[in-house]
DNA sequence: TATATTCAGCCGTGATCACAGATGTCAATC
DNA sequence: GATTGACATCTGTGATCACGGCTGAATATA
């Protein structure tokens, strides 16, 4: 018999569908698929250079968490967002959301704070060079290594459901306020600094408080 | 042109998959599906009459959202909970439910108060009759009807995959309890009075506080 | 010219087939 | 008798095909 104390790293197997989830859900994250925009199963597999079948599955999950919606015989979409589901929408980010920055304030060691504040700093440079798709980018990375610091992975995944389906519905405003009136973003830069601050000296209310988007 | 004043409601179109998803919901929600028993998609396929295609995207659904687990080349399980898991699993359960009872009982009506007062009657009676599967599945309906007074869809479809996480493993030991240890549940049954009192007066703190599972 | 109708094309949905990996049984071997 | 080997079988995964329904543009009709 062979000698099992190697403790080998199983071989990740990841599948085509979980591939084309990741690449559909960062897609969503990170504002590249609006609204409007028509989505064909057909022509995701050509892109993905693969069959339908992995991007029906990818899509059908999406589809379930409602960050997408099947037309019967008409395409995929963003589905559109009415004013009593945008409303439970930010309820529950602010729920959960706010759950996980008291957390991460309770836990943050000294290296969280300082990977945390560098990330903070890179989406303020962004968002002073005018660039949108970096904006969302890297808010999302500060807000998710926020999250992480005290979170599971399955407060993660809710979280990260709630944002991909509010992210679309915020990216052209967020656009427009970056192209017509950028200093409205110096109170989103200092919400981040009064978060990442509540973080570091562990002030988990403040930090709950601290409305970032 | 037709008249368009009729407003009728759209015809239903409900597609295989969606039917079996809910089909494999609801086993998992009343504690008929075990952790240590082993599906196979061509096996469901046979049980609902239709191909493996549905059954594969309603189990890549709820593999998605980790209610089962699909091992590669062995077969779909109950995927098995480890400490850490289950206790944010439970968090989780405590500050969304919670939340939910909260909601419940500062817009709870007179008759959403007499419909969930006749579902904690139900679900007492199907304990004292010691039968597992009423208890599960009453239980269920009662707390589904609370939450379903203050909540919106969003929030109740998170509570849901909590439960489809958690109930599978509880089932075994309720079991248990049903038999060996009756006298138990009625600590349970002052809980859901303590919490339908709660929400008939009003009183989203105390809602909150009950912890009912 | 304006309206109704037809038809070709594209869509998601479901079924079926092909394939590689994992398992467990059974026989051959030492 | 214990161990190892091969093989038949069952698994999920991915590809391909068939079908009914919807859309929109071109055509026919008044």
């Amino acid at each position: 018999m062979a000698d099992a104390s190697l403790a080998l790293e199983p071989v990740a197997r990841v599948t085509l569908n979980e591939l084309a989830y990741a690449r559909l859900k960062h897609a969503l994250l990170s504002g590249r698929i609006e609204p409007g925009a028509s989505l064909a199963l057909r022509e995701l597999a050509a892109q993905l250079g693969t069959s339908v079948m992995p991007v029906r599955e990818a899509v059908t999950r999406l589809s379930a968490e409602g960050a997408l919606a099947v037309l019967p015989n008409r395409g995929i979409r963003v589905p559109p967002l009415d004013a009593a589901s945008a409303a439970e929408l930010w309820r529950l980010r602010e729920l959960l959301e706010g759950e996980a920055c008291a957390e991460a304030a309770r836990r943050a060691g000294a290296e969280d704070v300082a990977r945390i504040t560098a990330l903070r700093d890179e989406v303020e440079r962004c968002g002073r060079a005018g660039d949108l798709h970096g904006v969302l980018e890297a808010n999302s990375a500060l807000q998710f290594a926020i999250y992480g610091v005290g979170s599971g992975p399955l407060a993660l995944q809710f979280i990260e459901v709630l944002r991909m389906k509010s992210v679309p519905h915020c990216t052209a405003g967020i656009r427009r306020m970056l192209q017509e009136h950028p200093a409205y973003f110096d109170e989103c830069w200092a919400n981040h600094d009064a978060l990442v601050a509540a973080i570091a000296r562990g002030d988990a209310e403040a930090a709950r408080a601290v409305k970032v988007r």
